[in-house]
DNA sequence: CCCCTGACGACGC
DNA sequence: AGCGTCGCCAGGG
């Protein structure tokens, strides 16, 4: 049977499983959407942990500062309320950013499938 | 129903 | 190291 989450889950718990994660995202680290697509399901697309996160911008307090791309690029600045206010609250939690991407990605990195289990 | 568009990612050049 | 392409799944026009 397939396995993606529209045959299995429904979108809200697709939604509530996304934040649940980031939200165990500690301070001062960051994951990628396509780590946390990952976790939920392998056959999940990254895409819609983006989706996701689109949706939660407008909702509850989401972190999602905390999730970049699987290269530490901030791809989705443009999704904050101003261009800097991603890389701004990055860096409140010592998590440096030098042309759009986290320094030290490889040490910031929280897996949530190594990490959390 | 077809086509386009993504806060993605892996590859190829 | 930068682009372009393609696969991915859901939503909107």
């Amino acid at each position: 049977m397939k396995e993606t989450y529209t045959s299995h889950f429904k979108r809200n718990n697709f939604f509530e499983d996304v934040y649940a994660v980031v939200a165990l995202i500690p301070k001062g680290r960051v994951t990628s959407y396509g780590a946390i697509a990952n976790y939920l399901g392998s056959k999940l697309s990254a895409r819609m942990v983006g989706w996701a996160m689109n949706a939660a911008h407008t909702q509850k307090h989401i972190a999602a500062h905390r999730v970049v791309n699987s290269k530490g690029l901030l791809t989705g600045k443009h999704h904050f309320k101003t261009p800097t206010a991603m890389q701004q609250a990055l860096e409140r939690e010592g998590v440096k950013v030098a042309k759009d991407k986290v320094v030290d990605f490889e040490k910031k990195f929280w897996n949530p499938s190594q990490e959390l289990l």
